[in-house]
DNA sequence: CATTTTTCGTTGCAAGTGCAACGATTGTCA
DNA sequence: TGACAATCGTTGCACTTGCAACGAAAAATG
């Protein structure tokens, strides 16, 4: 007899569905306006919380593969929005911050997709939101212990 | 002043980061073990609940694009995993129904990762299973009133 | 019936992705 | 100090992906 399965109700599939509805509704916003991949995208956005980043900050706190970054750094500064420096003191690193164009997109853009966050987070009361938090910190927590699970990036 | 933002506390971002971790650690087993890939994986799946398939159906009720599933479907028939024979009355439709190595690969997987899922919702009590998948839910609703979002794929 | 539209599956093509490997720079340690 | 190892960012390469366009087949329209 065979093992039934019904992938509509399996956590992986149903987590991956909704991401990625989330995220395309997001990259309409920022894609349009600016022409940014989320790569891209994700890479503004960090820039913006300090400067003087290298390839491997955002690497390591942003959930991409090094050469993701590194071309997603490429395309920003030929589009004008990110300023690629030689780092001081160490050579092989590259100090990377945004440039006024850079600054000013991100002022586009933030308000739209943070209004854009708020109605989704405004349809749940604040019980579904901070269950919905801890469940997901829970499960990140289980992924901890698994060894062959990637390890948890940093979100600080 | 420039607008605060935290990239690592954003919905969408922490949404993803989890659904790709989760998704990559279930791959592991479907990907060393039978060499599939997310889309055949998904493709062979929803194989099992019902034979005789066309592309459009997997298509509609898997969340892949139509080239997506026609070439996993391709690769899945050179592995030998699956059959293809031209649909009986539409001559436009392709019928799509496993081998019995497909049903082999599947009795090897399926049990390895409902295990695994078990794991992960067993870190969860009761009411907390309950109000994550209710979140999901609301927050599918509350994209399905946005016209800039596509539509929600068929879960059934 | 004839003609136009729609649907189905496939393919072309440009672009992005993951992984390994590379040169360059820095750190380590005998 | 000198040899070796580790780190940083980039690049090569094979592969996948998304989108548009295509031919074949069926449906809709007159």
């Amino acid at each position: 007899m065979s093992h039934s399965f019904d992938l509509s109700k399996f956590l992986p599939y149903r987590l991956a569905v909704l991401s990625e509805r989330i995220s395309r509704r997001l990259a309409v916003e920022y894609e349009r306006t600016h022409g940014l991949s989320v790569a891209e995208w994700r890479v503004l956005v960090h820039l913006q919380s300090g400067e003087n980043l290298s390839i491997r900050d955002i690497h390591t706190r942003v959930n991409l593969e090094k050469p993701r970054v590194s071309r997603a750094v490429g395309r920003l500064q030929g589009a004008g929005l990110v300023r690629k420096m030689p780092g001081q003191g160490d050579g092989r690193l590259v100090s990377i911050s945004l440039t006024d164009k850079g600054q000013s997109a991100l002022g586009d853009i933030l308000p739209v997709v943070s209004q854009i966050e708020a109605e989704w987070l405004d349809a749940l009361s604040n019980g579904e939101r901070e269950v919905f938090f801890k469940v997901m910190e829970k499960l990140h927590a289980t992924l901890d212990q698994d060894p062959s699970a990637r390890p948890r990036p940093r979100l600080d």
